[in-house]
RNA sequence: GGAAGUUUAGCUCAGCUGGGAGAGCAUCUGCCUUACAAGCAGAGGGUCAUAGGUUCGAGCCCUAUAACUUCCACCA
């Protein structure tokens, strides 16, 4: 092993060695399954440490039940990101002074193909060097052929089944990417604006109503003004012309409920092309639907002379125009909340166009049930509720985009305008044999495709042997940020094609904020790098840094320091190894069982055992952080804090007998120990493991520790650790150096063989350079420690001060006398005397009584000075 | 507007079904002890956000309040 922990000199051979040997790899066999899709990557641009948090609790899964015996199998997977390859492709060839359109949906499509072809690796060999075990041979992209033919598939039935429409809806336009986009990508984000009060007078000149408005560029596309119809003040002029400011044609003051009073003017101007609720008023009204904003966010001609203008730039001159016209009565400063395109920033406007939707009832209730029903479990289960939120109040899904790249919608019209959907291309309409036949131009949306993803990585819509193993999936692990877009569409999806749910238990991890809890951004510059971690602190280390000390579903402020203490941590670990490593020499390594074991021996095995408890309940659990901060507990304040200076007793001791069994002991903590951190540092694991004088290939194979087959464990050793604490405590007390070491007399109660057996431990670990056991407490000045029957003196000559030892042995008296009151307090109050459980009342006598012992020791101690 | 979360040591956070407040970092003291000075030993430091309530007993359960965070939502 090198001298100290380096983690660049083998973490990178490590890993090719076993995607060589391809241990990551899994078909089906007679073994139980444990099957993970990753959440799909995007293929733009390299790995953030969302994705190095998010691998790393998949990796911690599909590890730990790989070594319990499960075929665990992890299939990884990109995503074609359309909108913003897209973006990233149009940037391209505008550079070359080429354009879309220019190039054609062909070539435009190739080039596509060319980017992924090229850029795939690029975020797979970063996720490579965080040493994520999932099967590369299967690595899926949502527009694989398969995948391809899965969504076709889909589509297709969904519209057989008449759940696919086309239909007028008013949706999210992003101007600047020019296509739509989901509610949920469409952001918002508080805005100060102004409040504008527009006059609209009554074409027969008897008044006006004024209306409030934040868009005041909208004005051009108003076909009616509405008023509740129950408001007192439009009394009677219900049906009467206004006239539209700035255009001067006629639209009517109409009736609506959608109108609230007492809120605002009490009347709207309704824009049915540019505002969903609008859209519904006219609807309701039979009004005209007038497009003043067009595809660039440009106003229309139907703004006359601002036609051509950016309709947020317009503004300022339409407010000029109003109250030059005399129709501003007022403008206010207003504070309102107004949505933005998620990938480009830009404020998006509201537009109506024909779109195809999915209709979301029928779907949505299985998926509701089976979260209901505990069928499907999210952890932390909080999450639940976000998902039923939502599900319950869903609104149907628009599913086409207007952009080139991804799943064109396979839907093919004829020259006689028959509209069909097929799955394959097909060469003539299947109703009048028309061989002229044109497919709609849109693509699906991204999720459309991502919501098959647990089963069309299986082979879906071919009936595979992997999909009848490995299918439903168990866990799905991924951010609460994306359980609307993304979790809920693979449950329906897999409910209703699959006839079953597309995986069990969802993990829901938080987000990984910088220190200051800021949410990292490119823009703001305060982003961690996680390949940048793992060059500087091993993949290890931030593996660690992301998972200890993590609770469920939780952000996670992140810095620098975490990866470098998570190093430092480790180092610990690796220097105890190779101390173990250092001193196996002449060892005759035999089973536990058969070994004499010590006091101190069947200790560490006892807290060993119930560490591997605790961390394979925890790792059940989802609580990884749980499971690393007990594995470091016990790593640091058992293992080498304890037992490895322990064991050097032995080890250097003339028994030979004895420096086996320690040996032993050793060897079979780390052994245990490596194999329990394998999931979380696998490389530094493997590194450690390959020295192990006995070794097998790998320990990504070997079994996961169950637990120390042993009877007869015990932890009465704590006993001694007690000793040594208070030893040590007592010369701090007097400020001893660590470097002077004593005598160590103690006298001990009767048929006290602990303490005899352990003389030399005592004395190794409490600074002695002696330890003697002696009847009566000797003549010289001793500092005293007292632990129940146990009196320990050490005699420190001069430095003993009488006084300040008094004090000392107040100050114990002082807070063992304030253990007993309280103990009879709670003894002397019936309600927790007859109430409380026997068990808490009995322990707490039992408490008392020891106190009252120790009370009287330290008060002739005390005396005795 | 609706919903969820957070509030515990100077900082970052643990705290399982209610039964004497914990860790790491930072601080202070002492030690280069043959795995590790990226270390070891010891110490100090908390009205568990506030106010009520339930209980023999509350950091934990209930109610209200405050501050912060996030998600959802079409309010002119």
């Amino acid at each position: 092993m090198d001298k100290s922990y380096s983690p660049e000199n083998f973490e990178q051979e490590i890993y090719k060695n076993w995607n060589d040997k391809k241990y990551f790899t899994n078909n089906p066999d007679g073994r139980k399954p444990y099957s993970i899709v990753m959440p799909p990557l995007n293929v733009t641009g390299k790995a953030h440490i969302g994705h190095a948090l998010d691998n790393t609790i998949q990796d911690i899964l599909i590890r730990t039940k790989r070594m319990q015996g499960y075929n665990a199998l992890w299939i990884p997977g990109t995503d074609h990101a359309a909108i913003a390859t897209e973006q990233v492709l149009v940037k391209d060839l505008n550079k070359n002074g080429l354009t879309k359109e220019g190039v054609g949906r062909e070539e435009f499509l190739r080039r596509g193909w060319d980017w992924y072809k090229n850029y795939t690796h690029v975020i797979c060999d970063q996720l490579k060097m965080l040493g994520i075990s999932c099967d590369w041979s299967r690595l899926a992209f949502t527009m694989d052929e398969n995948l391809n033919r899965a969504v076709r598939h889909v589509f297709c039935e969904y519209y057989k089944q008449g759940l696919i429409y086309k239909g007028k809806r008013v949706v999210n336009y992003c101007p600047s990417c020019k296509t739509t986009i989901s509610d949920n990508e469409n952001v918002h984000i508080d805005q100060n604006t102004y409040l504008w009060y527009i006059r609209y007078p009554f074409a027969d000149g008897s008044g006006e109503v004024v209306v409030a408005t934040t868009r005041p560029e909208t004005l051009f596309g108003d076909t009616a003004v509405a008023v509740n119809p129950q408001d007192e003040r439009f009394k009677g002029q219900i049906g009467k012309d206004l006239i539209l400011p700035l255009v001067g044609k006629k639209i009517k003051l109409i009736g609506d409920e959608y109108c609230e009073i007492g809120f605002g003017t009490g009347a709207v101007k309704i824009t049915p092309a540019h505002d969903p609720n609008d859209y519904e008023v006219g609807l309701r009204h039979n009004l005209d639907v007038v497009n003043c904003i067009d595809d660039c966010g440009k106003l229309t001609e139907a703004a006359g002379k601002f036609a051509g203008l950016d309709r947020i730039e317009a503004r300022s001159l339409i407010e000029k125009a109003l109250e030059e016209g005399g129709y501003l009565v007022k403008k206010e400063k207003y504070k309102n909340q107004v949505g933005t395109c998620e990938r480009c920033g830009s404020f998006t406007e509201p537009k109506i166009s024909t779109q195809w939707f999915v209709r979301m009832e029928e779907l949505a209730k299985p998926a509701i049930d089976v979260v209901k029903s505990g069928k499907l479990k999210f952890h932390p289960k909080r999450y639940e509720k976000t998902y039923l939120n939502w599900l319950e109040n869903i609104q149907d899904w628009c599913i086409s985009r207007q952009i080139w790249l991804g799943h064109r919608i396979p839907v093919f019209t004829c020259e006689n305008g028959h509209a069909f959907a097929s799955e394959t291309d097909p060469v003539e309409c299947p109703e009048c044999h028309n061989k002229h036949l044109f497919q709609d131009n849109d693509v699906l949306d991204t999720w459309f495709s991502s919501a098959l993803w647990p089963f069309s990585t299986l082979g879906y819509p071919n009936k595979t042997e992997d999909l009848k193993y490995y299918y439903p999936t168990s866990t799905m692990v991924t951010g609460y940020d994306i359980i609307t877009f993304w979790v809920s569409k693979m449950v329906f999806s897999g409910i209703k094609f699959m006839g079953e749910i597309p995986f069990k238990d969802v993990v829901i991890h938080g987000l990984v904020r910088d220190i200051k809890g800021i949410k990292m951004s490119k823009h703001l510059g305060n982003g961690v790098d996680p390949i940048d971690m793992i060059n500087k602190y091993g993949a290890d280390a931030l593996r660690l840094s992301l998972v200890n000390g993590m609770s469920a579903g939780t952000d996670i402020k992140y810095g620098e320091e975490k990866a470098k203490e998570a190093k430092i941590f480790i180092n610990k670990l690796y220097n105890a190894s190779k101390f173990v490593l250092q001193n196996l020499e002449g060892m005759a390594k035999q089973d536990i069982a058969k070994l004499e074991l010590s006091s101190k021996d069947k200790w560490i095995l006892f807290e060993l055992d119930k560490l591997i408890k605790s961390v394979s309940k925890n790792i059940d659990k989802y609580a990884f952080g749980v499971a690393t901060a007990n594995l470091i507990e016990f790593t640091v304040s058992k293992f080498c804090d304890w037992y490895i200076e322990l064991s050097k007793v032995d080890l250097y001791g003339e028994d030979m007998k004895k420096k086996n069994v320690a040996q032993n002991i050793l060897y079979y903590v780390l052994e245990a120990l490596l194999k329990l951190f394998h999931p979380f540092i696998p490389f530094v694991t493997e590194y450690i493991y390959q020295n192990l004088p006995y070794h097998e290939e790998t320990i990504m194979l070997t079994r996961f520790p169950e637990k120390v087959k042993l009877k007869n464990l015990s932890d009465e050793f704590v006993g001694i650790i007690e000793i040594v604490k208070a030893i040590r405590n007592a010369r701090a007390q007097f400020n001893v150096p660590d470097n002077k070491r004593t005598s160590l007399l103690i006298s001990i109660g009767e048929g006290d063989n602990l303490v005899k057996e352990n003389l030399k431990e005592i004395s190794k670990l409490a600074f002695g350079n002696e330890i003697k056991l002696v009847d009566k407490s000797p003549e010289e000045k001793c500092v005293k420690v007292i632990y129940g029957e146990v009196k320990v003196y050490i005699p420190l000559g001069q430095i003993v001060d009488s006084d300040k030892e008094r004090e000392r042995l107040q100050k114990e008296i002082d807070s063992i006398c304030f253990e007993i009151e309280r103990s009879e307090k709670m003894l002397s109050n019936p309600g927790f005397v007859n109430k409380a459980p026997l068990q808490m009342v009995e322990k707490e006598k039992a408490k008392l009584e020891d106190n009252k012992n120790k009370l009287n020791k330290l008060k002739k101690e005390l005396e005795s000075i």
